[in-house]
RNA sequence: GGUCCGGUAGUUCAGUUGGUUAGAAUGCCGCCCUGUCACGGCGGAGGUCGCGGGUUCGAGUCCCGUCCGGACCGCCA
């Protein structure tokens, strides 16, 4: 494995002593004398030999001691356990070449040890942690997260952080060098009535009330545009009180971005310089720019997604004018009521089995996404008689011919149909499509690309929200509505598009931002289509409309989120692997055995009593 | 709030239709071995089968509940 280096210097000069880093080591060192220090990896005990495999973050050395080179030390190097740290000092010499093997991280020299410090004793350790592939064996995940210290030296997420720690140098210096400040924004903030839940902490010096935990600088970020910063970015925590998946976590990392006078061209082009930089820099990847673009709308009648995959194809495709009149009951119904018939092509899957197709049906169509139900045809590879899920004297052979030219199919391929209101059938298929990827291994895992990045724009501004009957801010309520649409947005809110743009990376987003709002009238415009009354949006956002008054000027930003970054640069698809100190998924933290109960007289000095039945710590 | 998967030695796992004393590898401890790199050889210790209840002559195995970890849906402006 290439670790990559944080930086290039491996030996370190105290007070005149050089200590190098283990895995540092090189042939043209052969002959000198050194220090090295770290982790005593594995120890190999042959009886008047022993060798020891040293590790630190930048690699293994291996030491090797007989008794005739010094007693002490091997009478020493004899007791030492896996974890132990020690310092050696030797000589480094050239490992004979049949004892070198490749494989193995060790290099080409070892160190004969002249003398041998134990620095601090290791207990047995309760899982391998070992830097040898061959001993690799992780171990669960609790286990990891309780002994995360022990997690956090195996080389794998040592390689994690150190690609984070470089993502966040990259980022820090490409938006330097466009001239853009970072400045930090308050951690206690206040609530915000839209989005996500807010995680809350009580105020003693104002009894009743609670600071917020940002779930995003934003408001801050504005105020700073106003505030003359013309450009500002901040490498920033942000907290939302939802539940947890493989790629979220309640606190994450955000690259934070704000610009005046800023179109979406200017944000997207200076994110694809610090994207492209990362890519060169890290991955030694040049990505070819500009980005694609492509409207919310394309995204979803191509790809059923706002976050298309567009490393495969299997694109769909509206068969509604092809079914038209086809009788078949289904579909009739359903086009009737304004409803959608959407399919995709799948090459060479034409010859799967009934039962392949049942499955498909029952166990993914029907209960994984909640679809009536699948309707296929299937065009044989040997070019014999084209398969229909749906009988002829149900559904006429012709309608299904001319679906089957409309869609582009030939022998050999499968064609999936869905039927179903719009947009909810786009969303399914999409679904359905990223199954049959996954399935037909469309899909590489790991790190090595291929990286197919997308702006998806023109977003909707609102979205329906059948929980509280209301509109909702798609992006926030701070997103510019389109030019276009500006002056329908009150008689058709549910079409008004809006300045806001993802970037999205291989099916993920990666990224979300727009040009903001920044006039007060406007700003008040878009509160009352939230149906947040004048009242609400004085106390909440008050501030922001206040400095919206005094010459605010056009901005916009975006932000894109760190962790997921280092989780493609990482080639890991588990959020926790690239967070020194993650939250498991019911959002504890079991190493220090986070949330906990607080002492009675923390509570009282809060002005809090605890209303429930207390939960005894284990 | 919901669906699904997992929990057996320190660790990773096996454990058949419910049936004797719950196994393997690795790690740990002891002894032996002068160049290994998954070193090797001999010996040893190590288990509340997550927890509680039930069915049964008998439960790691079947049923119910519960806790913990994970994946997903809802949720995530």
């Amino acid at each position: 494995m290439e670790t990559p280096r944080s930086n290039q210097k491996t030996t370190f000069d105290f007070h005149g002593e050089r200590t190098h880093t283990c895995g540092a080591l090189r042939e043209n060192q052969v002959g000198q004398q050194v220090t090295i220090k770290g982790w005593v990896d594995t120890r190999r005990d042959l009886g008047g030999v022993i060798f020891i495999d040293l590790r630190d973050r930048h690699g293994l050395t291996q030491a090797v001691l007989s008794p005739q080179d010094n007693p002490e030390a091997y009478a020493v190097a004899e007791r030492l356990r896996t974890e132990d740290v020690v310092s050696i000092q030797g000589v480094v010499r050239p490992r004979s070449e049949e004892t070198v093997n490749a494989r193995l991280p060790t290099g080409t020299v070892e160190v004969r040890v002249s003398s041998l410090i134990p620095l601090n004793r290791s207990e047995p350790i309760p899982f391998q942690v070992s830097a040898h592939e061959e001993k690799r064996k992780v171990a669960n995940e609790e286990l990891r997260l309780r002994y995360r210290y022990l997690d956090l030296r195996r080389p794998e997420l040592q390689r994690n952080l150190i690609i984070r720690h470089r993502l966040c140098q990259v980022v820090r210096r490409v938006f330097d060098s466009h001239g853009f400040l970072e400045i930090e924004t308050p951690v206690l903030m206040k609530s915000t009535p839209e989005g996500a839940r807010d995680f809350l902490v009580p105020s003693r010096l104002h009894p009743g009330q609670f600071y917020a935990l940002p779930q995003s600088p934003q408001t801050y970020k504005q105020i700073l545009m106003v505030a003359g910063f013309d450009r500002y970015f901040q490498i920033v925590k942000c907290f939302r009180d939802e539940d947890l998946r493989a790629d979220r976590q309640p606190e994450f990392t955000q690259v934070d971005v704000e610009i005046t006078f800023a179109t979406e061209a200017i944000v997207q082009r200076i994110i694809e310089d610090v994207i492209t930089t990362v890519w060169r820099e890290i991955k030694g990847v040049e990505l070819v720019t500009p980005f694609q673009r492509m409207p919310y709308a394309e995204a979803m009648s191509r790809y059923g997604s706002d976050k298309p995959d567009l490393r495969f194809g299997l694109e769909l495709h509206d068969l509604s004018a092809a079914f038209q009149g086809s009788g078949f009951r289904v579909f009739e119904s359903v086009l009737e009521t304004g409803g959608k018939i959407v399919g995709i092509r799948v090459p060479g899957e034409g010859d799967r089995g009934r039962g392949a197709m049942d499955r498909l049906d029952k166990e993914f169509v029907r209960k994984r996404l909640g679809a009536g139900g699948l309707v296929y045809f299937k065009l044989p590879s040997d070019g014999s008689e084209t398969f229909a899920s749906v009988k002829s004297d149900v559904l006429p052979t012709a309608s299904v011919e001319a679906a089957l030219a409309s869609i582009g199919a030939e022998k050999g391929d499968l064609v999936l149909v869905l039927a179903g209101a719009a947009p909810k059938v786009y969303e399914q298929m999409g679904a359905l499509r990223l199954h049959m990827a996954r399935e037909l291994n469309l899909l590489p895992e790991g790190d090595q690309g291929p990286w197919a990045f997308l702006w998806v724009t023109e977003f909707p501004l609102l979205e329906w929200s059948e929980e509280d009957k209301r509109f909702a801010a798609m992006h926030h309520p701070f997103t510019s509505p389109h030019p276009d649409d500006m002056d329908t947005m009150f008689d058709n809110p549910g079409a008004t598009r809006a300045r806001a743009y993802d970037l999205v990376l291989n099916g993920s987003e990666v990224g979300g931002g727009s040009i903001r709002i920044h006039n007060r009238e406007i700003q008040q415009q878009m509160f009352r289509l939230l149906n947040i009354d004048e009242a609400e949006a004085e106390r909440r956002f008050g501030f922001l409309l206040g400095a919206f008054t005094y010459g605010a000027p056009p901005h916009g930003g975006i932000a894109l989120g760190l962790d997921r970054l280092t989780m493609f640069l990482s080639g890991t698809d588990n959020i926790r692997d690239v967070i020194a100190f993650p939250k498991t998924q019911t959002g504890q933290e079991l190493m220090v055995s986070s949330p906990d109960q607080v002492d009675d007289k923390q509570l009282k000095e809060l002005h809090i009593r605890v209303a429930l039945p207390e939960k005894p710590t284990k």
